[in-house]
RNA sequence: GGGCGAUUAACUCAGCUGGUAGAGUGCAACCCUUACAAGGUUGAAGUCGCAGGUUCAAGCCCUGCAUCGCCCA
């Protein structure tokens, strides 16, 4: 499976086939039904089957790969339930435009025959977007993938119907719902998405009986009042205060009707005079319900006028609209039309104006099921993170309506509902029923339509796990541990397997829900296809790998702020997976043999510091993760891998390596080289698995897969190598290199140069420190020669910085450029004597004395003395300087 | 109309229970130094949206305002 050595740049996409294919094979995805290990589980949000993967399905699924793969390097027994959503309205909606293709309607196939091509469309392209999340790397158990419209699933839906049917919690009702006169179906609240857009407020005149006066109603939807059977005004507006008319002519029409008075009109709306409409309007509805009028449906299903808007009848709707106004502007009846921005509700699957619309429609009563399911939250049974997310949860739960569950299409669950054409008896059972339980008769007809795609997707936490049998899986997996969604689905989703959840299980589905934020372009605007901005993943992977785009996901995924995606960014982070490759390069020119066992007695200070180092990064990057905070992970991991692994560490190690130090030195430098550089791999793991993966199997001190490996860093090991004392003393080591790189270019010293320095201090530890580590000094500051000197010995010619106590003077020997050296010292001076003001400042006053906490003052007088210190030596330095001049 | 969030370097964003403002990109200078130019070293750059308030101390807490975004009606 191995080579023994690393091509000179990265190329991932072989290397992640070849990878991925290997987990598969080996069972690395594999969960156990039961285990001793501990168990960590979750449940994919399913795709629906006729989706391609776009960047939030990435974002999606990348926060939980890496979870995942966490857990399985501590050990855990982990599950990921993958599977698919059949998307009712949408799929069904697909296979229509293949059939229209062919010149064909589902009407004319038939019902079953529809369904047979659905499920054919399936197998043949259903599981595109599975592949396409194991392009990610999602380490889900593809074994187990489930579909909404399985046989298992199926029982469960059939199962869960019927229990709240007898139980009184499903209904049949007729009610205002929306209608989709496209798709042909009802839609649920959520389902319908409002878009500002500009349209006309059309004021009518409707003429009293016997008068020529009326009354003027405002409405953007004209049409409906063919639907009108009433006209309403608030019952304190003084307006209306002598109106003795109790009817009124409808215009258009021969028909005559009522003024009533409510005090739900707005008076401040248009004219204070309402068209009621109670068959076309959700709030008219309920009006039309209080005040008893009937409810008379003039737009048909596909969208025409009914008979109600006589010679308008059989014209599409918004023909109708103008046609009617057409022919009130004739009559003198329309009063003005003003431009106006209203919200038009549309059909979140085809975009077409949804007409609110009377319709007898199944109902879900979800009173009881919300209560549970905001308990449940309220209670910290499931913690919603980020936790602002919980507010409007219960907002939304508190103010729940009834769900409509049913729609007017072929593809999905059917209703488990028969009637009996005979006596009329209404049967629900969980297995067909073959004949009428009160009169026998077996004639029964089974409703035609499905069950809302959601009501399957509610039960997916346990539905997946076997329920309603009582298996290992559900024993071992259930609750799940988290659910990772965007807040786009909050509603449609989390909130209704809360209510299933609670419910059926007794139990929440899942201990915390994780919400990320929406991903959009790099401007901030949401990925559209319409607006041409939509970047795909695919394309991304195939450009720049699957790791450095999902670490750029990980990266951006901050709580509660958008992800802006830019190709430029997954393009900065494939240079860090380019910048591993080649420190690894590097470390396998030297580590060849299996030696990472460590004597902590032995080691260097450098080497002390990069274990030090290390085990805190493995805290930072396991606490990002357990915290959801993604972005922190990968940055301590970004900043340690980059920044003190290559950037310091590795150039400090070169002379051990490279044998300038004697054997025994170079096998203690390659033992920390291999432990540290298997430590980034394992912890790089789950951000990025193709690229540590492939350079894990080449490294000689790992066996296996890293899959397979630890976690680095227990708690015992991060105590014995976790030191903030090292971590000090090498920040003044590398603080003193910085100062003298510094000299050099502000100086314009050739790199090439080597230069002589002498330290000046009078301290006695940083002498030692500076003793013990002065061939590290000479080689990364490129110095030839490195002395300490008295303070009475200071070279005249030379450049000075200023690190803890300690001077350091680069001789310059002539060359020295007074000016620069003047303008340097000055601004350092200046900018140093800034901060030792704000800090004296809060040291002279009584207050902070008296009432900041002990340690914080004792922290400022620290800083003054430092502070103080390096004042007077860069006044004595630039002093100095300037008499040379 | 109700609710939520944002406003910090040129750009994109971090910033914990209040205690001297950080990163990446970009920019500038120098360098092909034997893992890496997809690189190295060094540097410049911020009135933390505005106005008040609380506090010894405010980017952070409170109030108001402005601008932008999202969700629900």
């Amino acid at each position: 499976m191995s080579s023994d050595h690393l091509d000179k740049g990265y190329e991932p996409s072989c290397i992640e086939k070849k990878w991925y294919t290997y987990w598969l094979d080996n069972g690395f995805f594999k969960a156990e039904d039961k285990s001793d290990k501990k168990a960590f589980s979750i449940v994919i949000p399913p795709p629906n089957v006729t989706g391609v993967l776009h960047m939030g399905h990435a974002l999606n699924n990348v926060i939980q790969d890496i979870m995942c793969r966490y857990r399985r390097l501590l050990g855990y027994n982990v599950l990921w339930m993958p599977g698919t959503d059949h998307a009712g309205i949408a799929t069904q909606n697909v296979v229509e435009r293949d059939l229209a293709a062919k010149g064909l309607t589902r009407d004319q196939i038939g019902r079953e025959e529809f369904i047979k091509h659905v499920w054919k469309w399936r197998e043949k392209s259903g599981g595109a977007i599975i592949n396409q999340l194991k392009r990610l790397g999602a380490s889900c158990d593809w074994d187990r993938e489930r579909f909404t419209m399985d046989e298992g699933l199926s029982d469960a839906v059939r199962k869960v119907f019927v229990r709240l049917y007898k139980e009184g919690l499903i209904y049949q009702g007729q009610y205002i719902i929306n209608w989709c006169p496209r798709c042909k179906t009802a839609l649920a609240d959520l389902e319908v998405e409002y878009e500002e857009e500009d349209g006309y407020l059309y004021y009518i005149r409707y003429p009293f009986v016997n008068r020529k006066q009326g009354l003027t109603v405002a409405t953007t939807r004209p049409e409906t009042m063919f639907g009108d059977m009433a006209v309403a005004v608030n019952p304190t507006d003084k307006r209306f205060k002598d109106l003795e008319e109790k009817q009124i002519r409808l215009p258009l029409t021969d028909r005559v009707i009522p003024i009533i008075k409510d005090d739900y009109v707005d008076i401040q709306f248009g004219t204070g005079a309402l068209k009621v409409t109670p068959a076309h309007d959700p709030n008219d509805f309920f009006l039309g319900e209080k005040h008893g009028l009937e409810k008379l449906k003039v737009i048909g299903d596909d969208g025409q006028m009914l008979d109600g808007a006589g010679r308008f009848s059989g014209m599409d709707r918004f023909e109708c609209r103008k046609k009617a106004v057409e022919a009130l502007i004739e009559q003198g009846l329309l009063v003005k039309k003003e431009p106006i921005k209203h919200s038009v509700g549309n059909c979140y699957r085809c975009r077409t104006v949804v007409e609110p619309s009377i319709s007898k429609q199944w109902f879900v009563k979800v009173a009881p099921l919300a209560k549970k399911a905001s308990d449940a939250v309220r209670n910290g049974r499931t913690n919603i993170i980020p936790d602002n997310w919980s507010k409007t949860y219960f907002e939304w739960m508190d103010n729940i309506r009834d769900w409509c569950i049913s729609r007017q299409i072929w593809w999905g669950h059917r209703i488990p509902v028969w009637k009996c054409p005979d006596c009329g008896q209404e049967i629900v059972e969980e297995i067909d029923p073959s004949h009428c339980t009160v009169c026998g008769s077996s004639k029964l007809v089974q409703e035609t339509d499905v069950l809302d795609t959601w009501f399957s997707s509610a039960l997916w936490p346990f539905s997946t796990m076997g329920w309603p049998e009582n298996t290992d899986l559900l024993k071992t997996f259930y609750p799940t541990n988290v659910l990772v969604t965007g807040f786009d689905i909050l509603f449609f989703w989390v909130a209704r397997m809360m209510m299933m959840g609670t419910y059926f299980m007794d139990e929440v589905p899942f201990n915390d829900v994780y919400i990320h934020a929406l991903v959009r372009d790099e401007h901030g605007k949401k990925m559209s296809k319409s607006k041409g901005n939509v970047i795909d993943p695919l394309k991304v992977i195939d450009e720049y790998g699957a790791d450095a785009f999902r670490f750029t996901l990980a990266a951006f995924a901050a709580q509660g702020r958008d992800v802006k995606m830019s190709e430029s960014r997954v393009e900065g982070y494939r240079h860090f997976v380019n910048k591993l490759w080649n420190a690894s390069r590097f470390a396998l020119m030297h580590i060849s043999v299996k030696d990472t066992r460590i004597d902590l007695k032995k080691i260097s200070l450098v080497e002390k510091w990069i274990l030090s180092r290390c085990a805190q990064t493995s805290l930072e990057v396991k606490q990002g993760i357990e915290n959801y905070k993604f972005n922190e992970a990968a940055s301590a991991i970004y900043q340690f891998v980059w920044h003190e692994f290559c950037d310091w560490y590795l150039e400090t190690a070169k002379p051990a390596l490279y044998e300038k130090e004697g054997v025994q030195r170079r096998d203690i430098a390659r033992s920390v080289l291999s432990k540290v550089l298997e430590d980034i791999l394992i912890m790089l793991h789950p951000f990025m698995p193709f690229v540590t993966e492939e350079i894990y199997s080449i490294l000689p001190a790992t066996n296996g897969s890293v899959m397979a490996a630890a976690y680095p860093y227990n708690e015992k090991d991060y105590k014995i190598n976790r030191n903030e004392a090292v971590e000090k003393d090498m920040d003044f080591i590398f603080g003193l290199i910085s100062g003298i790189r510094n000299i050099r270019s502000e100086m314009n010293i050739q790199p090439s140069m080597k230069i002589k320095v002498l330290a000046h201090t009078a301290d006695g530890k940083e002498k030692i420190l500076i003793a013990e580590n002065k061939s590290i000094i000479a080689n990364l500051a490129a110095l030839e020669s490195f002395y300490f000197c008295e303070a009475d010995l200071i070279p005249p010619s030379s450049a000075s910085a200023i690190i803890g106590n300690t001077t350091c003077f680069v001789l310059l020997e002539g060359v020295i450029e007074f000016d620069k050296e003047i303008i340097k010292l000055e601004k350092e001076l200046e900018k140093n004597t800034k901060e030792l003001l704000t800090i004296q400042k809060r040291l002279y006053n009584e207050n902070f004395l008296e009432k900041a906490p002990e340690e914080v003052i004792q922290k400022v007088k620290d800083q003054h003395i430092d502070l103080e210190g390096k004042n007077n030596k860069l006044k004595d330095n630039l002093e100095r300087i300037q008499k040379m001049k």
